[in-house]
DNA sequence: GAGAGTCATTCAATATATTGAATATTGTTC
DNA sequence: GAACAATATTCAATATATTGAATGACTCTC
């Protein structure tokens, strides 16, 4: 999810603590300063009392740290345990990562393998940074809006979403130099034609963003990897050869990951 | 909490749910591999239906992802999101991460900074690598018991514990070369005379430890910082020099940090 | 290709987590 | 330093999440 606001969240599940714990975690990341209970509580619509004991369930499982003197809760160490966990297990992450360092040498720029999530938004998985580039810097676990830049283009391209599940998403989009609806469908079947999506200053103006999908079996792409290059770093010749590059990587990718 | 198999846990709490929750992504975790409803609800000793109602909860805060073919479950991407934060407010991982790359280029080995978790484990919250030493491979968000090695030492030196308490805790760990209770009471004592505290091949032969405590306010120490060097790296004159570095850096973060 | 066994899933009854008012605690203002 | 305001916390009543038996879907075996 991503609301925030949990109305529905809450009500429909059969778990409403979990989508309120869940709640109070995002809440504190996003926050990064540590929070009191009501000031918790009311950010999220909820009562406080049932605020603390959630918050005392997530300090039992050090998921949440609490300053006694200050009463405050933040974001605590166990939830670093978890994510090293599941890099340790993705079997794309661990495919992507020499792939992205090599393309971010050979071109000089830095690359993304990010996972697709719906038409939500998009989470980046790994990340490397070729030495020579400036720090473009974004760091894994990352999110973005699923339908920006180059990445957006290439979900819309192969996800089979029909316009009306798209235009409203697009709608409300933030991009430095938006283009028209128009427009980003003439781009997007482009990307379908070539395999291969960009993004040429839209999203940053100035910054050239290519990505490619990569399919793990289900019709849908399920990841994609993307490179992203300071306008110049990607003029004339480069940006064709980068393009073959990372539409090969691609789908070399997609082959190991269905086999 | 640690214990996995959540007896009271669950009991106690009046959020028992997310206890669930939190046991069903740490045994994901730990797995890696993707689980049915039922394997994960007898590993947790959980009824089937509870434990379904869980995972729909966390498979809708995209903490666990469902595939509908084979139904089963594993962790999701969301967790690195929550790990992220995590990392960018974290003023000790901001204050250390350059301290660390300082230590580990100057004497050649890889450091470590860790978050104390109060007698039952310790996290690696930050590490750096030279770029000659092996890769003694240890990952952010790696979990350690808490009395092992030199950081063990470290704690049960400035934590003021009773033997009551950390003598149980000593007896169930492992080590290459265990020391006997009194030998390791010795290093201890030695430990808080000199502030630092070292592991020479007990925890794993050939590889010297040094860990010193970090302070933010409270009585007991918070994190540690932690250099790790094969056994020749850290002999004559090498080891005492290191111990003044560490010490000195791990003094002026808990100033930093308490400031 | 039928049957047994396992698995995921649903459903109504009950044990229980959630609620909001009341209390205790903390910090702040004059 | 006292009184206030705001906060954290407790507690019993109720709305509801949890339970386990029953159903439906699936896979493997013969």
């Amino acid at each position: 999810m991503a609301t925030d606001d949990l109305p529905e969240t809450v009500r429909a599940s059969k778990a409403p603590a979990i989508a309120r714990a869940a709640a109070v975690l995002r809440l504190l990341g996003k926050r990064g300063t540590a929070m009191g209970v009501q000031a918790i509580a009311r950010e999220l619509d909820m009562v406080p009392s049932t605020c603390l004991y959630v918050l005392r369930a997530l300090v039992i499982e050090e998921l949440v740290a609490f300053d006694p003197d200050t009463k405050r809760y933040a974001l605590d160490a166990g939830v670093l345990t978890l994510a090293r966990h599941w890099l340790r297990r993705d079997k794309f992450h661990d495919l992507a990562q020499p792939v992205l360092d090599r393309l971010s040498g050979e071109y000089g720029l830095t690359t993304l393998a990010v996972k697709l999530m719906g038409l939500g938004h998009i989470i980046v998985v790994a990340m490397s940074q070729s030495s020579q580039s400036f720090q473009l810097s974004t760091q894994v676990g990352s999110r973005f809006p699923a339908l920006v830049s180059a990445t957006g283009r290439c979900i819309a391209a192969f996800g089979n979403y029909s316009d009306a599940e798209l235009r409203p998403r697009f709608d409300v989009l933030r991009w430095d130099e938006p283009p028209s609806w128009e427009e980003w469908r003439r781009q997007v079947d482009q990307a379908r034609e070539e395999g291969i999506a960009i993004d040429a200053g839209h999203y940053i103006a100035g910054v050239t963003v290519a990505a490619a999908p990569v399919w793990t079996k289900s019709a849908r792409p399920s990841h994609a990897l993307v490179a992203i290059g300071i306008g110049s770093a990607l003029r004339g010749e480069a940006l064709p050869r980068l393009k073959h590059a990372l539409r090969d990587s691609a789908r070399s990718l997609s082959d190991q990951l269905s086999g």
